[in-house]
DNA sequence: AGGCTATGTCACCACTCGGTGATATACACC
DNA sequence: GGTGTATATCACCGAGTGGTGACATAGCCT
């Protein structure tokens, strides 16, 4: 016989009604009625468990893994091979993690309108992440090549975003496996003409 | 004496606040009393004149210009500059007429969160402006190139967003000129490998 | 002047929102 | 078994939302 009163079990029904609840309906739908009507679960045991919304927002940030499996996407990098392989790897992890977290999406968009206990948070996961693949790359944060990955990352999160609701750019539909492989190839010879282009003419 | 009853008058009225109401609040403000309230004018006018909510943002589509200046961007291109020249004019180009307007920039933002009339209509005013960049460089839409432009067109966009709250990536701010100027530099080196690199190994 | 219509004002509806107080009840402890 | 407390339920609040009907009046036409 299973406990009907359990707080840490209702903890759960709570925060997993918050991710169930941005995954499917966005990041626009969220507020108190809402999750507790989501979770199947009265309201003010949102208020009782968080103090408020954005105390939920702040335990959900803590709790949950944000940006599923970014942390372990730098641990195989292979630290010897050219530079511009390192860093098309770089991009083009980043941007297939994102690609298979529709919550990371769709946090991706929230942080770009508006700021709140979760976003801030995402924010620093994410900025985490980069600093680590800053410290693989073993490059000096000012870095072109650094730019250039960034822009380029920032690039590919942006078609991701407008493909979710199917609005591609230019006909670029980055959900489509040949298009994504397109993409992928031009960005590794870019960045091995990039990278090249820069051993030719520095050489101290 | 200026007429009292005008219902032209009063739809621009309208029309204005929305406008005024998007830049200054952002998108998610929106709605008939807080764009009636902006315009001093009362709601019900706003049923009147547009039918509903979604028959203003069409009007506000079809009777304002969404991307400013942007169809004359391309007008001045130096066509017998190098490729590579115009494509980073195209880039930087665009991004500048997105950084100068903070309407396109949370147009662009609502964009990626939902659908509206508004959205499509500004969606397709975007769409026929990189059409009319294809046309320009004079090149075949699945060029590698193009994809090339648009990855990197994407990119500063994004970075573009989030600069608008103060959340810029990897201490990338758009908005410093200094720091834009650095990313405009990389991004000509760049299309410049990219260009030389593609005349070396295909002869055809 | 008289009347008609376009224009504008006001009051109201049902609903949802974030938030709170009072109350019921399941469980643990004695 | 009795009691206390943590847990959950219910009812309610004020404010705001999208939307509508009833009414007032300015301005034009005859």
């Amino acid at each position: 016989m299973t406990k009907h009163r359990d707080s840490e079990k209702t903890r759960e029904k709570i925060l997993a009604g918050l991710e169930r609840l941005i995954t499917r309906e966005g990041f626009t739908g969220v507020g108190v009625n809402a999750v507790a009507r989501e979770a199947g679960v009265d309201k003010v045991l949102i208020y009782r468990y968080f103090g408020s919304m954005g105390g939920l927002l702040e335990a959900f940030a803590n709790e949950k893994k944000l940006c599923p499996r970014m942390e372990d996407i730098f641990d195989n990098l292979p630290v010897d091979a050219p530079h511009y392989e390192i860093a098309t790897r770089i991009i083009l992890d980043h941007s297939r993690a994102l690609l298979k977290s529709p919550l990371a999406q769709e946090l991706v968009c929230w942080k770009l309108t508006e700021q709140n206990p979760l976003t801030t948070a995402f924010g620093k996961s994410m900025e985490k992440n980069e600093m680590k693949a800053l410290a693989e790359m073993g490059i000096v944060p000012d870095d072109a090549a650094v730019t250039l990955v960034t822009v380029l990352i920032c690039g590919l999160q942006y078609l991701i975003l407008r493909g979710r609701n199917n609005n591609p750019m230019m006909n670029i539909d980055y959900s489509k496996p040949e298009t994504r492989e397109n993409v992928e190839r031009i960005i590794s010879s870019v960045m091995k003409a990039f990278f090249e282009s820069r051993e030719g003419d520095s050489e101290k």
